[in-house]
DNA sequence: GCCACGTGCAACCATGAGGTTGCAATCGCT
DNA sequence: AGCGATTGCAACCTCATGGTTGCACGTGGC
């Protein structure tokens, strides 16, 4: 159910895909909000400040994890998860191509054939 | 008619939102390319042109639709189906805000950086 | 007027995503 | 050593979402 994109930089991008897909969840934003205000913070910490349990919120980042959007580092025996902006710079640039691409074109005829 | 004049650092916005959850659908992105090349299209060739019923791309389009991502009008007895960047444009806005956002606020901890 | 094509609507199904709870394992501190 | 705080794992629940099929309705062409 997954074509094997072609590596283009143009749309269907993996990584895009993750990205948009994390930032998709409105809790998600919002833990993403709050680490990025915070710096530093743990599931825990993350969970009192949300309205939901903190296993949720480790599911969450799991899912930012694998999106790239956090990342987390051991601090004794506490998980610190930090934001990271590569991630979301990239997704950003791809749908600002995206965009200019959409206005580039001023919809016209089915002339450029689909590839 | 909500403009991001100051970054916007409210990461709530309900159109934002919208785009982004239409965004995170592969099919939705392969119909919007779709659109985007063709320029404009009815619900049924579009089907056509994807492994799916064309009732499955009538509620995709509905979604994009509802995301301003698309406008359909009709020509006849067919609808036809463009492209709105203006919604696209706006999120890409956002999100390049949020990016930014993220890059000028360094973790103020004791991690600089890992990578 | 009749027929075919295209759309709209509704019922229905299956899967997965978001969320919860409970419990075991671990680590830090006194 | 003992205890509290924290994380990790797993089972489980619910509901939104992507997708399908079937059929009625409108509209254009012959």
């Amino acid at each position: 159910m997954n074509d094997t994109a072609t590596v283009d930089r143009g749309h269907g991008d993996a990584a895009v895909d993750g990205v948009l897909g994390a930032l998709a969840d409105p809790t998600r934003r919002r833990l993403l909000d709050l680490l990025a205000a915070q710096g530093e913070a743990t599931a825990t910490t993350l969970a009192g400040r949300l309205p939901v349990s903190r296993q949720a919120v480790v599911k969450h980042l799991a899912v930012l994890d694998a999106a790239g959007l956090v990342a987390g580092h051991r601090a004794g025996r506490e998980v610190r998860y930090t934001v990271r902006p590569a991630a979301l710079d990239s997704a950003a640039r791809w749908l600002a191509g995206l965009a200019a691409d959409w206005n580039r074109r001023p919809a016209r005829g089915p002339d450029t054939d689909s590839r």
